[in-house]
DNA sequence: TCCTTGGCGCCTGCATTCCC
DNA sequence: GGGAATGCAGGCGCCAAGGA
């Protein structure tokens, strides 16, 4: 008789005592017993437990149930030390959840997070950090993002959009036009904090030890600005992974990173199918462009007026001449009107969510500690919405 | 070539026991 | 007492063999 082939016969996937292995790591991590995942899981906790020993191998549909439970992916549970550099990376190794990590144990992804580090928004910053920190503990909350934040990739341009198509793919929105990527972002773990900062625009800070980051964003700049500069510091994270992994400098040629990570930025939230897709709907050619029409569809990507015009270039969707035509009259709008957006912006954010939500659970657990967490945030006026 | 049948082994449920 | 481990039986899917 011809041999059966089961998935554990698969030489790419783990055998099934790794496999029960991880499942029993990702469970604990999850704080549940094995009566409590088997009960989420519909099944019993004695197959569970042959499953955790190797004794079993999970079918299919169990994969995709524990995969979506315990907040991971099928391919985590089944490759968990799959080696960089297969196409994703070493940060989709399970990290430890670390409890006890300090805000100075984050690292700073950018000149200007380095240098803010002894600026007035330093303290600020910290006593935040430490507070999302702790509402985690409290919320009991996997610390890990769920996208991987090391990968290998070049930092040509071609590279960056290739980079920026990959990360639309883990984000599960591909060429999908999206209207709030802050969402997406909180979604998947990334913690964002929208808050006041004096030193700049907006900070991250790498954290090793979870496989995570802190994004800080100002709150004194337009919706528009803020989006984009959310997408660039995503771009400077992984530029500064990148840096790590391969022992090169942290920062690179600071005007050259910079320039990466912008572009990383424009290819993440104006991707080149989805632009060309709008512009093609509307019949307009690279010569006949008015600001208007750029700003009525610059509003569909939630960027801003200047960005789209250099998107615009970029794709050749615009002649040289009308875009520096164009990019006047936006600069001399930003000019007069204090950097605000021309034309009526309708982008709506709703920034802090999930550290409302940690908030919000905290507060039904721990009512003195959350409560003291919810004094300072307010104080910081950091606004969160419960 | 297609369908049916039988063998095999995985996966699961249930009940029970073990261990801290 | 709660969580984890074990034993047994049944359902199910896959595959090969045989027959129409």
């Amino acid at each position: 008789m011809k041999k059966r082939v089961y998935l554990s016969e698969e030489p790419e996937i783990t055998d099934s005592v790794t496999v029960g292995g991880t499942i029993r790591e990702l469970r604990r991590r999850a704080h549940l017993s094995q009566g409590e995942l088997a009960r989420r899981l519909g099944m019993r906790q004695g197959p569970l437990c042959n499953l955790e020993q190797g004794k079993h191998f999970p079918s299919a549909q169990v994969l995709l149930r524990l995969a979506a439970i315990l907040n991971t992916t099928t391919d985590r549970i089944l490759r968990p030390e799959r080696p960089p550099d297969s196409d994703v990376t070493p940060s989709r190794q399970p990290a430890p959840c670390v409890t006890s990590l300090d805000p100075s144990e984050l690292a700073p992804t950018s000149p200007a997070a380095r240098s803010s580090i002894a600026s007035p928004d330093s303290a600020a910053v910290a006593s935040a950090t430490r507070d999302y920190l702790a509402l985690e503990d409290i919320c009991r909350v996997p610390r890990q993002a769920r996208i991987p934040l090391q990968i290998a990739f070049s930092t040509a341009p071609s590279g960056m959009a290739r980079l920026a198509a990959q990360f639309r793919t883990l984000f599960g929105i591909g060429d999908a036009v999206v209207f709030d990527p802050l969402e997406l972002f909180e979604n998947h773990g990334l913690r964002v904090v929208f808050m006041p900062l004096t030193s700049a625009p907006r900070l991250s800070f790498y954290d090793a030890p979870n496989g995570n980051v802190f994004i800080f964003i100002n709150t004194g700049i337009n919706p528009e600005k803020q989006m984009f500069g959310l997408a660039c510091e995503l771009g400077r994270i992984l530029l500064y992974t990148r840096a790590a992994f391969l022992k090169e400098p942290p920062f690179g040629r600071t005007a050259s990173a910079d320039k990466v990570a912008r572009h990383f930025a424009a290819c993440f939230l104006m991707p080149e199918t989805a632009v060309r897709t709008s512009v093609a709907q509307t019949g307009i050619r690279p010569d006949e462009w008015d600001l208007d029409l750029l700003l009525r569809l610059k509003h569909r990507f939630g960027v801003s007026a200047e960005a789209f015009n250099y998107r615009l270039l970029e794709l050749d969707l615009i002649t040289p001449r009308l875009q520096d035509e164009l990019r006047a009259s936006i600069k001399s709008h930003y000019d007069a009107h204090a950097f605000a957006e021309p034309g009526q912006s309708r982008r709506i954010l709703s920034p802090n969510g999930r550290l409302g939500d940690l908030l919000h659970t905290a507060l039904l657990r721990n009512e003195r500690e959350a409560r003291e967490i919810s004094a300072r945030l307010k104080k910081l006026a950091i606004h969160v919405e419960r």
